[in-house]
DNA sequence: ACAATATGGGTGTAGACAGCATGTC
DNA sequence: CTACACCCATATTGT
């Protein structure tokens, strides 16, 4: 896009900044700006001027963010989608001298009183649509807004609360300087048009990154080099009849990556539990170091449970697994001895291509496909591409090497697909009933429509809008508001306004979706009626599990027949019992998740519940974390409705 | 006779945001 | 409509 017109290099000591900022940038190296972020700066991000910068992850975003909001005439809101990532920004902007900064997702937050008081605030996107929920006045102060991720516009779920804050911070912060940092997607120009944004587009990185694609014993990187890779050259000489191959040659193509060039290497696999086979397999290359055994000293220090326990063995030999599975320690464990080079080797899920900063020498996706219920499907070319784009160490590799393995069959479908491929277009999931739902009720709530017509107004302002006339989604907001009011969360005088009702407001502040409101209303008043004794801890925790709030938890073949016998034991308990259930199956789960939770309150031990139960303790400890929050929303409800149901506060107090 | 290996059926499969009020090192 | 790695039980083959 404006490529075309630098006009030789620009310096960091020539921006509009503070002296200690400018300071504190030329201790750290930084003093020419990075070509994207020149590009940015001539697109106005130190004038106030609204961005959008398409740019590689690593191409220095940071600073382009920080230039926004350090320039900005007003305190500067940060907005990225995972709290890890949250974390990792708000300490590299603590960094900076004279600047104090809040932080506020869900785990951890500056005390609310305080986040008016900060230069920058960090926040999650469903923390920001919390707080204008909840009427915090520090949002209309705003004088600029930083969106990271900004293409997750276009994920389900996630996506459309993005679009709806972002359209409801522009009402309450009337002309914020808004600048939003996109991976390389294929219609950034639609995200710019709709914040009124000029667009940099631009694909350099300070590391170059080659790509290719690995097929019998050689890589074609599209850079035209090439790289032949020896398979079962290992310590034992030779591959045992029968081995994988598409695992060998990701085992050779790491051990040339770490042994060959000193790198270091990630690889991407399907699931959970191939990421740990595979860095099982790997552990066998004796990787490791005294640095490792320090990290692995750490892991076991967490807790006692058997996936620490093999997380610690493998990163003994200097290579760890990382996936959902795990408990949020040990995944920080592993990725920051990663990032100083402590370990050689992260076996991964998709998890790690969008989460914290972890660069590699090499990076090497072995399975391209994922499952999905009972087919394969490739992944977007989006993913694929972040986990590529993990490649290229700064200052310690002259380039870095993404592989996808293949074999001869599928070596021009990945060329095709994924190394000449561009990646998918941003659309908008707006359309979708459940999004609706919450966010219409939520717009009535806060007050910005009090009216079918003026929520599709509010809706207007949104980038499914910008895409397709609003008017399309007047019959689903009908169907919608139908539905919320039915449920008692707004109300509909007849000549056409709409108002929350206390129990709306209450859900919407509570940030649950209108269904799961509904559902614990309906469960708490069932309690109600049951009163006594049979109203228990598992009874709250079947009531909160049995909403779509809450995950699922997958109840394997072997474990159905007990869970049903437990069911069957405890079926009185349940505010909705098993002659009751909708979905029989999915009924049974909730009972599972339920069961477990409260072996949890009841004391039993992560290292027990996980084994028994088989699931991952970061599975476990998402739950109990979900609980809390679910629990947090029946107890307002409750006290709302006057419904006593004791029990609620009791079990939460033992979470 | 008994162990190593082959065959077959069954199973399970990525990820992760949010409220709120105390208590604690 | 489409996979596939792993686990386990049982069948088959080898010495």
């Amino acid at each position: 896009m404006r490529s075309g017109h630098q006009k030789g290099v620009m310096h960091v000591r020539d921006l509009p900044l503070p002296a200690p900022v400018l300071d504190h940038y030329e201790s750290l190296g930084i003093e020419e700006l990075y070509p994207p972020q020149a590009e940015a700066v001539e697109a106005g991000v130190v004038d106030g001027d609204r961005v959008v910068a398409a740019i590689p992850t690593a191409s220095g975003k940071t600073l382009v963010a920080e230039l926004a909001m350090l320039t900005a005439d007003g305190p500067g809101l940060y907005i990225c989608p995972l709290r890890a990532l949250a974390r990792e920004k708000y300490e590299s902007f603590s960094a900076l001298p004279g600047v104090s900064v809040g932080i506020s997702t869900g785990d951890y937050d500056s005390p609310a009183d305080e986040l008016a008081d900060h230069d920058i605030v960090v926040a999650t996107s469903e923390k920001v649509d919390s707080a204008i929920r909840n009427g915090a006045d520090w949002v209309s102060d705003l004088a600029c807004v930083v969106v990271d991720e900004v293409h997750l516009l276009g994920a389900e779920g996630r996506g459309p609360t993005l679009e709806v804050t972002l359209a409801n911070l522009q009402r309450r912060a009337p002309g914020v300087q808004i600048v939003a940092l996109s991976a390389t997607v294929d219609n950034p120009e639609d995200i710019a048009d709709w914040l009124d944004a000029d667009l940099v587009e631009s694909t350099w990185r300070p590391v170059d990154l080659r790509t290719g694609v690995y097929a019998d014993g050689s890589v074609e990187f599209n850079d035209g080099t090439d790289l032949s890779v020896g398979v079962g050259e290992g310590e034992d000489g030779e591959i045992p009849d029968g081995e994988d191959d598409e695992t060998e040659a990701t085992v050779a193509l790491v051990d040339d990556a770490v042994n060959g060039v000193g790198g270091q290497c990630l690889a991407f696999v399907r699931s959970r539990r191939e990421a740990e086979a595979l860095a099982q397999r790997l552990a066998h290359e004796r990787l490791g170091s005294e640095e490792a055994d320090a990290v692995a000293d750490d892991l076991t220090a967490v807790d006692d449970t058997t996936t620490g326990q093999r997380l610690a063995d493998c990163v003994r030999d200097g290579v760890a697994f990382h996936h959902a599975g795990l408990r949020s320690t040990h995944r920080a464990v592993v990725e920051t001895a990663f990032r100083n080079r402590k370990l050689a080797v992260i076996c991964a899920t998709p998890t790690l291509a969008a989460g914290v900063n972890v660069p590699a020498r090499r990076v090497v996706v072995r399975d391209q496909q994922r499952y999905t219920g009972s087919q394969m499907e490739y992944l977007p070319v989006l993913e694929v591409h972040q986990m590529c784009g993990r490649a290229g160490r700064p200052h310690l590799d002259p380039y870095g090497e993404a592989v996808l393995v293949g074999d001869e069959s599928s070596k021009a479908e990945l060329d095709e697909r994924y190394v000449d491929a561009d990646p998918e277009a941003v659309e908008s999931k707006l359309r979708d009933r459940n999004a609706l739902r919450t966010h219409v009720l939520s717009i009535v709530a806060t007050g910005f429509a009090d009216s079918r017509e003026t929520v599709l107004d509010v809706l207007g302002a949104t980038f499914y809008a910008h895409r397709t006339p609003v008017a399309e989604l007047s019959g689903i907001v009908d169907t919608v508001i139908t539905e919320l009011v039915g449920m008692e969360m707004l109300t509909d005088s007849g000549s056409g306004t709409l108002a929350a009702t206390d129990l709306g407001a209450q859900v919407s502040k509570q940030y649950v979706a209108p269904e799961t409101g509904a559902r614990i209303v309906a469960g708490l008043r069932r309690a109600v009626e049951m009163r006594d004794e049979s109203v228990t801890g598992l009874t709250v925790l079947q009531l909160v599990a049995d909403t779509p709030d809450m995950q699922d938890t997958y109840l394997g073949n072997r474990e159905r027949a007990a869970m049903y016998q437990f069911a069957r034991a405890h079926d009185a308990e349940f505010t909705v019992g098993m002659n009751d259930a909708e979905e029989f199956e999915r009924w049974l789960e909730t009972v599972k998740t339920a069961r477990i939770l409260h072996e949890w309150t009841e004391g039993e031990s992560m290292e027990t519940i996980v084994e028994n139960y088989r699931i991952g303790p970061g599975d476990l400890e998402s739950r109990v974390e979900r609980t809390e929050w679910l629990l947090g929303a029946a107890d307002a409800l409750a006290t709302l409705l006057d419904l006593d149901v004791p029990e609620v506060g009791r079990v939460r107090s033992r979470l």
